[in-house]
DNA sequence: TTGAAAGCGGTACCAA
DNA sequence: TTGGTACCGCTTTCAA
């Protein structure tokens, strides 16, 4: 059905060994030979078997991916970002969704490593590093992205999120916020990290931090839940006047409910959140965020996973921490408390 | 280094046939064997090497997607509810971005034709036909997504443009508008079937329709070429007072335009976008737009990729045409005229 | 410069 | 029920 070297070498009397070495462009060689060769390939529109040659090679020119929301833009752009890197290398990339959900992404990984991807790139869900210690034992190479864990070495690629919780707070406390909020994310590192640079940030500062006025949820950071924090703390007296929100999709949600309650943003409450999704500048209200640098997060990491692949000894495990960034609109836009 | 099914069968004094049976169920094997099989399998976390079974059985389980751009929240949606069906059944999917450039577009495909995929997803930006008959050739079942050719006969999974155009724009009409504006898309079918539905909608009103209120790009629809096609429509006499836009993105680029020039929308200007994207209600005014049900494309093609991918013989291409519906919010909620 | 043989890790077919 | 043999399409090694 399809072509095979072995056709080529056919209809030109040659060798399969020999129509190989041209593909690759093996130097001993008869330019003629070449020629002929080349010349057939076109005509026959000769397509190699890259499944073939990763048998044989040991790679595969595949790597994997899992992140726990595709359709969350934060994840969406380092996916962008690596795919590009890696489809001028020559590699190609299989995406995989976890949904947020560790189970799943066990699956997903275990299925990565039985395909023979040359790495694995995991936003990760889980609490445990039992997975990592899995792909550890395969000797495939793994890089963490955005979310990492304390007691792991391995390659991690992502924003200081200590740095992220402090930068949010420290402007609201800026614009003059006193009561200041936290709607959390689930539990992994990056959602820790975020509330620890919160707390900090206003200790720091001499801000009473009452853990009230800290909403930690089981479920997905979604508008949905972030709406439903919302109007959990504005239920308290005093009411809150700026909340940090762990995400963008989180914040949508807390300004909805504080416009609902009818109250004004950012005057009766100020807004930050994080990741600084596209949108953030059209919204209801223009959105302060937290810039993630996610572009430069998924071309840091496909650089750093080619080089790993590519090594001949094994590597020992990289950091690449990138410096958020506080992009600053409307939703906390108020005049400095003199 | 990784564990081979030779492994098993040394240890336990088997030859690898036996293994592999154990392995895919089949039934003429000793329940004693299979549970000495399955126990080492475990102990060894043996894990079959899919690339070697592809390589054998002509099947990769692998499915590939290209897509335009995966962070145009439309084919991440669709992305997403691909990879959920794929992963029930053991499926992984190769995702690359062909970033609207045709010539892109075709060496990805190529790639995955190398890659052996099992079928190939195509939200194409091609205007010619010539890689589809490339991937004929190689016998490679493939579904176009959301984009279609006229001249092709294929499987196709999307919407009816012609009624997105037509929805979008009776809209605007029964709100009152006279003077409706539409901007539009680069060369693809969407484009032309949107656009077509707004030309005939206006005609079937009896609504006068002027090309220059006709703002169509080469480039690509994004919220920077939404705000640049506004700019140009407020500049005619009579301004237009509503606007068909061809998706959210450049919706947003256009709503914005309007509001730095001090219009109001809806009473001076109403919009209407294309693909109801998560956010459009939280926007600064909330988009009315015509939804594309994203998720059930995603559903029914990956279905349609197994059906086709598991039929004995070929099938005779299957088209799923699925409605849109209107979500009307602010951006174009007025009072009917008398 | 060219090619024969071996083998990558599995599966299919048929014989024992 | 079990296993020997051939082979999938390609690369590697080494000899001609």
């Amino acid at each position: 059905m399809a072509v095979r070297m072995k056709d080529i070498a056919r209809d030109l009397g040659l060798s399969v060994v020999t129509v190989s070495k041209v593909l690759r462009d093996h130097p001993d060689i008869g330019p003629e030979t070449r020629e002929r060769v080349l010349k057939r390939m076109k005509e026959l529109n000769y397509r190699p078997n890259l499944a073939a040659r990763a048998l044989v090679t040991g790679r595969s020119h595949i790597v994997g991916l899992v992140v726990p929301d595709l359709l969350h833009p934060f994840f969406a752009e380092v996916a962008k970002g690596l795919s590009s890197v890696f489809h001028t290398k020559g590699y190609n990339l299989v995406i995989s969704s976890s949904e947020e959900d560790a189970e799943l992404e066990q699956q997903e990984i275990e299925q990565l490593l039985a395909r023979q991807v040359d790495a694995v790139l995991v936003a990760s869900s889980q609490w445990s590093v039992e997975s990592f210690r899995r792909i550890e034992e395969q000797k495939t190479p793994y890089i963490l992205i955005d979310r990492k864990f304390a007691g792991l070495r391995s390659n991690f690629v992502g924003v200081d999120d200590e740095r992220v919780g402090a930068l949010a707070t420290e402007h609201l406390i800026e614009v003059g916020c006193r009561t200041i909020a936290h709607v959390g994310g689930p539990q992994v590192s990056t959602a820790v990290g975020r509330l620890f640079g919160y707390r900090h940030a206003l200790m720091r500062r001499g801000v009473a931090v009452s853990p009230d006025y800290i909403v930690e949820r089981e479920q997905r950071a979604t508008d949905a839940s972030g709406y439903q924090a919302m109007v959990q703390l504005l239920g308290l007296d005093p009411r809150p006047d700026g909340v940090f929100c762990y995400n963008d999709p989180t914040a949508i949600g807390v300004m909805k409910a504080i416009l609902d309650a009818g109250l004004r943003i950012p005057e009766d409450v100020a807004v930050v959140g994080c990741g600084n999704a596209r949108y953030a500048d059209f919204l209801r209200v223009p959105l302060t965020s937290v810039d993630q640098q996610s572009e430069a997060i998924g071309d840091r990491a496909a650089r750093l996973a080619l080089s790993v692949i590519e090594a001949k000894t094994p590597q020992r495990p990289a950091t690449v921490l990138l410096e958020p960034r506080l992009i600053v609109r409307e939703s906390s836009r108020r005049p400095k408390p003199a």
